[in-house]
DNA sequence: CTATCGTACTACGTCTGTCGGAGTAAATAT
DNA sequence: ATATTTACTCCGACAGACGTAGTACGATAG
């Protein structure tokens, strides 16, 4: 199977995440099962590049973290919650990802076009 | 006009010029105006990316340059031609943009999908 | 009872493509 | 005479993704 390259998908991990967290909280490791899942198997996140977008976007103010401390053993877990601000970056980017899929596609061999 | 951002296109630039060299060899400007014409001005090239681009995709073998030197006044342009490797290449990419496209597509909120 | 697997991360350094800014230089338009 | 267009080149910076490694606990398998 071909593989997404990591150049191609760069750009939309941000809305990905963001996407896993428009209903409910949710944490790193959950989101990375849900990329695998949902993408069915096409798309699997690496672990430095999930948690390294967090920090990013909480910076950015599109996220907001909480701990949960009271996990068996006394395991903490952190969580993440999509800001007003980040639904509104969520908003935009997939506008932005209509206009983008629309360009390049002007550019990919298409159905009768001769490569 | 919501802009497309660079880390959006990313990995697209190499499609994008080798589609405009499919058929015929051209040089750095004509495909930067060819670029901003055929994506209705969404999209224009900056100059440095394109022509790095050039040098990148010759380095892996997907096109090949040569200079015309009898332009007026003493003045050459470099052109590129596309390599049967970069014709796969681009065949692969535009395979892999297929992909991509509809995983992204389950994480982007579409038609009656609640944001 | 030991080892591996799954969970849930963190840290650090590297790589690559894109970008900003500047510069060159001839041809053409005003 | 000057500005714009054509056609590049060089350099350094940046940001996001990646590779590798490490931590630590619980559950399950052998």
């Amino acid at each position: 199977m071909a593989e997404i390259s990591s150049d191609v998908i760069r750009g939309y991990n941000d809305i990905i995440i963001l996407y896993l967290l428009l209903n409910d909280p949710s944490y790193g490791y959950e989101i990375s099962k849900q990329i695998r899942t949902l993408s069915e198997d096409k798309y699997i996140i690496k672990e430095t590049t999930l948690y390294s977008a967090f920090t990013r976007m909480e910076k950015n103010g599109f996220i907001e973290s909480f701990v949960d401390q009271d996990l068996a053993g006394g395991k903490k877990r952190t969580y993440y919650r999509i800001t007003p601000a980040g639904r509104e970056y969520y908003r935009a980017k997939c506008e932005e990802w209509t206009l983008t899929k629309e360009v390049i596609e002007k550019f990919i061999a298409g159905e009768g076009r001769a490569v």
